[in-house]
DNA sequence: TATATATAATAAGCGTGCTTACTATTCAAG
DNA sequence: CTTGAATAGTAAGCACGCTTATTATATATA
């Protein structure tokens, strides 16, 4: 066979990504809280008061795109920005109430949209494609130099 | 076992897609294409003459997002639009010459960067992989509706 | 023919990511 | 203490996706 389809590996990921983005955004339209914001209220929501540079951390995204989804967040009512006493220049991020409130939502939502997706695969083909995710991960993450020898087990990143 | 890690399918492959699309843009970096931009001249190198409406069918994305794509690449001088002799509200789209020197270049990158992404995984995972992430592509792509009784066949989009 | 509908492309404006450059503050070294 | 480097956050401006609305052209129908 000339090819297994590794050569649409990119655009199949890019489509999945796309398509499940969208299918929950779709769903969770009600609650006014687009994908990158539940991504970021998840982490605010297990771990408040954390600081917007920890977040870029988190998230793996810039401190200015956090500094600028945190803007509208905070004006949608979700979060809160207070002072550090301690490091004047830091920012905690705290969920308000109504953000608590969506969470468990938003998990459920999730579960929805990744069972959706799932729907014919097994669960030993589960297994298989999360393992293979989060050796591509790996593979992808540490230095940018060619990664042909770094076969390092998993760091077990729980979301 | 509480979690296989379905849990953490979204976050899992939302980052995949950001770090190869992030790999990839390094790697090309020199020819100047962005990852949106190679994929669309992927398409006009196989099919030279192609509407716009027909390349947002094609990519999945809304026709005002091809058009200001093609905006871009047209500055960038990788194709180039030409009028439609029997239909006038059409613009056809084809590659330059630059373009089409540039697409062997973009189809071994990208190769590369599969390699690299998958080092560590068997060739059966790999198939397994693909398999799954073809049915997530189906599960979500039709109707948005449930999608919990449309364990079709894939209908073979090669890329 | 004249009018209504459909289609191809674009315009305007927004969300989310980025890079680069800046301010405010803290910390380290002398 | 003062100077200088590091860190937290933000501003400006770009790429690429979106929704909604508009223009030009084609096609179908009365």
């Amino acid at each position: 066979m000339v090819s297994d389809g590794i050569d649409r590996l990119g655009f199949l990921i890019h489509d999945v990504q796309r398509l499940m983005r969208k299918r929950f955004e779709a769903r969770a339209s009600g609650l006014g809280l687009s994908s990158a914001q539940w991504r970021l209220l998840v982490r605010v929501a297990k771990e408040a008061g954390v600081a917007q540079a920890r977040l870029a951390e988190l998230l793996e995204i810039e401190p200015i795109s956090v500094s600028r989804l945190v803007d509208r967040m905070e004006e949608g009512g979700w979060i809160e920005r207070r002072q550090d006493a301690t490091d004047r220049r830091v920012r905690m991020i705290f969920p308000t109430e109504k953000a608590n409130a969506a969470y468990a939502d938003v998990k459920s939502l999730a579960g929805e949209v990744y069972e959706e997706s799932l729907t014919g695969v097994s669960a030993e083909e589960r297994r298989v494609l999360i393992r293979a995710l989060d050796t591509i991960v790996q593979n992808l993450t540490d230095g940018e130099t060619s990664s042909l020898e770094k076969i390092k087990n998993r760091e077990g990143a729980a979301a």
